[in-house]
DNA sequence: TTAGATATTGAACATGTGTTCATTAAAATA
DNA sequence: TATTTTAATGAACACATGTTCAATATCTAA
């Protein structure tokens, strides 16, 4: 199944086109692989021959996405886990910005009858940005694991976007912003 | 439909017995609506009077496990939101105890395939108890939102849970505790 | 205990799932 | 361009989903 054939190429492109249609009409619960291939022209066997799920399909997506939440983050959002937390400037915070970049994606990440391999996604991709920055700053003690650490960060940060999409983004990004940075302050309170 | 009728009763009795043994078999995702009704002798019918999926009927025992959490709780896990962080006694943490009893099902809750909504329920389970604290001891800045900070704390935790489940809990119930103890003492360093 | 209420059943239907296989069409490459 | 390789197709299969409806069985309340 060379990924460069043409013939490959052209039935993904046609079944991403179908998906992304069907999908600005109702959520991916209620698509199902018949519709997308019908609308794609598309042979339903031909479907199985390179996804298992429509879920699969939706994953490539996903992919790209988490491209951008790589790119949205570089230097900035690395300072929040360096020691000056009274320094952090909130809006160089960008996973936010990302997040509402990509409203309309997590929307259906975060809704209840999606399987968790979205979130899981999103989960990887910020754990991987927070444990490269904590091994860069070594800023930990002998005590933790890098790896509970990084987890307990990026899932808390996730936290604060479950929170924010159960009103529908209505908040800022600025005011996501803001909290974060006071709840990663409060430590240094006593 | 009442709830009460001994013939509601007796058919979800049968359906959680057939689904209970069916769980201990294969997992949730590979399991269909009409092999429960096989297995319980309830018609398809039926099942679709009560519940509209499977995970209808797997929530409910959800809720149990609920409970179970929530009594776990009572007094002690509220020690790590208070301030004098450095005087908690990790075994008052009582919250990685319930996961590892209940670990079978947990095993479902975090399986990739599985739907965000028992996600949601153990959220919602965790933020609400760190809500009540948080608001108990309002240890917080008028500039932070208590809605917030709970989901930030909630998830925090769940996130030191997924990182056991990756690796199919096998640190000890103990290590959980100190590695959230030692955490939640960082930011006291500075 | 009986009469009325209602949960359960079985059958049927249209549609979706996941898989197989021989045939056909389109690509790569020599 | 001709040949070879291989992706896509269409048809068929057994099974699952979700829904409807009249007939039946079982409960509750009088």
């Amino acid at each position: 199944m060379s990924a460069n054939d043409l013939r490959v190429v052209k039935t993904k492109q046609a079944l991403h086109n179908a998906l992304l249609t069907l999908l600005s009409k109702k959520p991916l619960e209620n698509i199902t692989i018949a519709e997308i291939c019908r609308m794609a022209k598309v042979n339903r066997g031909t479907f199985y021959l390179h996804y298992e799920q429509k879920e699969g399909l939706f994953e490539e997506y996903f992919q790209e996405i988490m491209e951008d939440l790589n790119n949205s983050y570089e230097e900035p959002y690395r300072a929040v886990t360096t020691m000056d937390k009274n320094q952090i400037d909130p809006n160089t915070i960008r996973i936010f910005h990302h997040i509402e970049r990509f409203k309309m994606f997590y929307r259906i990440v975060f809704s209840k009858n999606v399987p968790l391999t979205y979130y899981y996604m999103l989960f990887d991709g910020i754990f991987s940005l927070l444990k490269r920055d904590i091994t860069i700053h070594n800023e930990i003690h002998d005590e933790i694991s890098i790896e509970y650490y990084s987890a307990y960060q990026a899932n808390a940060i996730i936290g604060l976007i479950i929170q924010w999409y159960r009103q529908d983004f209505e908040d800022s990004v600025g005011t996501l912003n803001k909290q974060l940075a006071a709840i990663l302050r409060i430590g240094e309170k006593y």
